[in-house]
RNA sequence: AGGGGAGUCGCCAAGUGGUAAGGCAUCGGAUUUUGAUUCCGACAUUCGCAGGUUCGAUCCCUGCCUCCCCUGCCA
């Protein structure tokens, strides 16, 4: 891992900004909405923010962002908050929400009455479209908000209006508030943005407290800057958005009441291939059955991540070689896989499973003779220890492992021919033994009593195969997953649903033979030699159950 | 149509007036009791297109093309 890795614009404008002395001290911010659970897409930002933060010495606030609380739950908040810790990250002092500014922010909107920026509007939904007019038309100004206008309203009459919405006096939806900025910018963020709406909904925070709550656009920049946050990074929607932050903040702290206005800077948010990462198509997955839930091992959730055995810091490694640019992506699988499984390769403990299993019998097992060795967890870390693997009789090898008609290149076992079983003997097959419907049934072969941790005299024998003691192993339910779609981007193929294009493989369950010493590694992820990564399902109850994090590379199979 | 962005190898992505980093993928080869790991090597005469400026342009200028985002009392 010595690649060096790129350097983004984001690093190269805080550098500039510590060079310059703008700041001394970075702070950033990961401002999630607890309306679901996190996803790949979250990690880029998670890892963005908070791995700044470290990189600068600087820190990084957890800030939910919770304007609209019909959508948001307790339930997404914590496991929020425990996605952030699983990935290897923790924030600045208490848990931030944006509720914890909703006196401020109503302080600073009656500020905005006073100084005639902003006024109180009766406009329908629909009328408000109308005014508001398109792309190609400028819109028009509300009949509450200029003096030439009948409907016209002074600021006191605003402000009577504007602490009567807060008192709950007007019905929901009946009336907002709204910045008077410019209805004819070519901007439509600017065209006198709502920013309080009447709306009665339990909070998750501030429960009944208030029956109007803020709009994003105004709360983020003041959350922002009251915080102290000297880079708010966010994803590139919100390019259109940066004039209202700016107009917003530019306001307040001329006005000495916010402490400093922090900048905003948009990056492209992470896509990955074959999969989708819309919180509503996910949803709809989750619905409609196609996965278990939303911590499904084929889920592009941290959740679903977890328990597919992917590792945090595999994960982290993952976001870091994506990079940050603002130009368009969509990332390869194999950058994800790779990035995973260097991190596995260094920290599994191997152990030995046969998935498809064919018997092989050792007819020349002798319990005078035949001896185990000690196989270590890991080949270049002993202190990962190690157990014995106590050949048997009888064993399982891969139905794979085995060709009675080998194809060219094959180094594994075939009539006639010798093996290695991995840290044990070498045997020979001798003997194909079929059931009347002339499959295999049985692999009768002899054991070369001379290659128990050496190579045998005069010859060479190159395969090496992994095998389970039939007694000895134990059952477990192996669930092997494959990618959910068949598309690379399932979600952008024109006139069709990303539901046409689900892979109906994603999931394959076998029924396999585990090394026992497989079940003292409950919580990691292992390496089963030979075949891939796997690791204990969380969820399961009273049987075993592997998930298969990734294959092992294969530059044989194609 | 107006506004805001983006176009550098199959996928990401640095670079930025001096002659194209790196990772993944791919393909060779060495070592290997995991066809894994590790290790070596190959892999853009070219930076969306067309002009222009310059001794010299992916970087500057002009025009064009393509893709993404924006008309929630969502975030």
């Amino acid at each position: 891992m010595t690649e060096v890795l790129p350097n983004n614009f984001i690093r190269t404008i805080i550098d500039e900004d510590i060079k310059t002395g703008k700041h001394t001290k970075i702070i950033t911010r990961f401002p999630p909405e607890p309306n679901g659970y996190l996803h790949i897409g979250h990690a880029k930002a998670i890892c963005l923010n908070f791995g700044l933060a470290s990189e600068f010495n600087g820190e990084c606030n957890l800030r939910f962002d919770d304007t609209n609380p019909e959508k948001e739950s307790e339930e997404y908040a914590k496991s929020i908050e425990e996605g952030i810790k699983w990935l290897g990250f923790s924030w600045a002092g208490d848990t931030k929400h944006a509720s914890d500014y909703f006196d401020k922010l109503y302080q600073f909107a009656e500020y905005f009455i006073e100084q005639d920026m902003a006024y109180v509007c009766d406009l329908t939904p629909e009328q408000m479209r109308q005014y508001r007019g398109d792309f190609s038309t400028p819109g028009k100004n509300s009949p509450y908000r200029d003096p030439s206008d009948k409907l016209f309203r002074t600021k006191e009459e605003n402000l009577a209006l504007f602490r009567q919405m807060k008192n709950g006096d007007f019905p929901d939806g009946s009336k907002t508030l709204r910045l008077k900025i410019d209805m004819s910018s070519p901007n439509m963020n600017l065209r006198d943005p709502v920013i309080y709406r009447i709306k009665r909904d339990h909070h998750i925070r501030t429960g009944n407290k208030w029956c109007i709550y803020p709009m994003y656009d105004y709360t983020h920049c003041i959350s922002d800057a009251l915080e102290g946050i000297t880079h708010s990074c966010c994803s590139l929607e919100f390019e259109d958005h940066r004039p209202l932050y700016d107009w917003v903040l530019d306001h307040l702290l001329k006005a000495g009441l916010v402490p400093c206005h922090p900048r905003q800077i948009e990056f492209s948010r992470l896509e990955l291939q074959y999969t989708i990462t819309s919180k509503r198509k996910l949803n709809q997955l989750v619905e409609m059955g196609v996965v278990d839930g939303w911590d499904d091992p084929r889920m592009p959730t941290l959740l679903g991540m977890r328990r597919r055995g992917y590792t945090p810091a595999g994960i982290r490694l993952f976001i870091e070689r994506c990079g940050v640019s603002k130009s368009p992506n969509n990332v390869d699988m194999t950058l994800l896989e790779a990035s995973v499984r260097e991190d596995l390769e260094v920290v599994a403990p191997r152990i030995m499973a046969v998935l498809n299993p064919i018997k092989v019998v050792l007819t020349n097992f002798s319990a005078e003779l035949t001896s185990s060795r000690e196989a270590p967890f890991h080949p270049q870390r002993p202190e990962l220890g190690s157990r014995l693997c106590t050949l048997t009789k009888e064993i399982y090898i891969e139905a794979d492992d085995f060709q009675e008609v080998p194809e060219a290149g094959f180094q594994r076992l075939q009539p006639g021919g010798e093996v290695r079983l991995r840290h044990s003997y070498i045997i020979k097959c001798e003997e194909v033994i079929k059931g009347p419907d002339g499959k295999i049934t049985q692999l009768n072969c002899s054991i070369d009593h001379n290659t128990l941790g050496k190579n045998p005299e005069g010859r060479k024998v190159k395969g090496v195969i992994h095998w389970v003691s039939c007694d000895l192993s134990i059952n477990a339910e192996v669930r092997l997953y494959d990618r959910l779609f068949t598309e690379v981007t399932p979600d952008k193929m024109e006139g069709k649903d990303f539901t046409d294009f689900l892979n109906p493989n994603s999931l394959q369950i076998l029924n396999g033979h585990i090394e026992s010493a497989g079940q003292d590694f409950k919580q990691c992820t292992l390496q089963f030699e030979r075949l891939g990564y796997f690791i204990a399902d969380i969820k399961a109850q009273d049987k075993i159950i592997f998930n298969k994090t990734v294959a092992l590379k294969d530059t044989w199979r194609k």
